[in-house]
DNA sequence: AGATTTCTCTAGCGGTCGATACAGAAAAAA
DNA sequence: TTTTTTCTGTATCGACCGCTAGAGAAATCT
């Protein structure tokens, strides 16, 4: 947005030179191809950025993981914060993903809820990558109110999901009409959050399941 | 603990001069007495710490907000390492100790949690301080690991604290033998981090009691 | 009064922060 | 080949970080 480095947010000259000179619209460009591969690189800025969060991570230390100088990053990606944001959006597809699928494809509200939470103590104390939550946890300390409003306004933007699913539901008749769809969802919010915290606190994935079986004793009879 | 300020930590000169000579055990020191109270300043550095965390506030914010020098912060408080300390102490005892005073005074375990959770969300949401739970947010994003630990045993000493309470109440007969006191415990603490978290990105204080209600529906039948 | 002790203020230390200028290297285009 | 374009490595930039030396101010002690 700030530079006139307009190609920053494209996808990049696929890797290797072994890709087929038909793939995209517009050819690679003319001069020196990167000597990095651009996917892995964001692997590696997700990675950090979920384990230290947005701050906490330096230039100097993503440079360092992703195994570029400081100068191609900037290139790449922009400067900090647009790689922050490119990585909290990867992040949400390759990572944050289980929750609308499960409100996308579960035949109810109650079951959707029930899949989200038992995912989410899987997903958050899933072995060799960070636990918890990128979108909870990544700014919390930071002085760029910003960053801190962008993954605050996901977070709530979560929160109506869940709610616009149970309101279906109560619509379809799968709850009661005097279902309180506003606290279920975010009965629902609090207790992934209390996961993705406990999982950073070292709870094992066994304990949070138990948590989520637990939390769904409070959802009316269907 | 470094340097050989060893004056650090005890309470000061009691303020101002104004305080009758024999009021404790060592006298006030002979030299040029602070210009300022040690006890407000400690309490604007609370403030500061709570809002932003430990990285982010800097020791500039804290001269600013605390209304000194920096000479005068590290003679009075030791390094911003220490000083942290000695907030998360006072946080605890001023603001933080609502859940122990929950466990301690009342009759049974359930009535206990409930009202801690009942509590929390007025705690949590307060006019005219930071909202959420220092203890849950001032050291997330940290790249210093022992500040983020020092926190962390202290969430994990909560919960146990909980679990204890809960064990007490089902060897008390107020709880069935077969209740799941670690998964009750664990329960608790994710619905008071979620609270604390909520209450951060803009939750109400009768939504987080919506909340705590709503969360007493999984307490087996007493 | 001096002498002594302690605090406060200014100024600045070395280090790291995010970000970039510049020159050389490596590719495509002519 | 030469020219053009883009990327990469070095070497910074100014700003801020946590922290402190040193000198003067303000109290007590003798």
């Amino acid at each position: 947005m700030v530079s006139a480095q307009a190609s920053s947010q494209q996808t990049g000259p696929e890797a290797g030179p072994e890709t087929g000179p038909e793939t995209g619209a517009k050819q690679r460009g003319r001069g020196r191809p990167r000597s990095f591969d651009r996917e892995t690189a964001l692997e590696k800025a997700i990675l950090a950025f979920w384990e230290h969060g947005y701050e906490a991570t330096s230039v100097s230390d993503l440079t360092k993981v992703m195994g570029i100088g400081a100068p191609s990053l900037y290139a790449a990606f922009g400067d900090k914060r647009s790689l922050f944001d490119e990585v909290v959006r990867e992040y949400g597809t390759r990572y944050g993903s289980f929750g609308d699928r499960a409100l996308a494809e579960e035949p109810t509200a109650r079951t959707a809820v029930e899949r989200m939470l038992r995912e989410a103590a899987a997903e958050y104390t899933e072995p060799g990558r960070p636990h918890g939550c990128l979108v909870i946890h990544a700014a919390t300390n930071c002085t760029t109110p910003e960053v801190e409003e962008s993954l605050r306004d996901r977070r709530n933007a979560n929160i109506a999901a869940i709610e616009s699913r149970i309101r279906s539901g109560i619509a379809a008749g799968e709850l009661p009409a005097d279902a309180d769809a506003a606290a279920l969802a975010r009965h629902t919010g609090a207790m992934i959050q209390g996961m993705s915290q406990q999982a950073r606190d070292g709870a094992a994935k066994e304990e949070l399941e138990a948590l989520a079986e637990l939390a769904m004793a409070i959802w009316p009879r269907s």
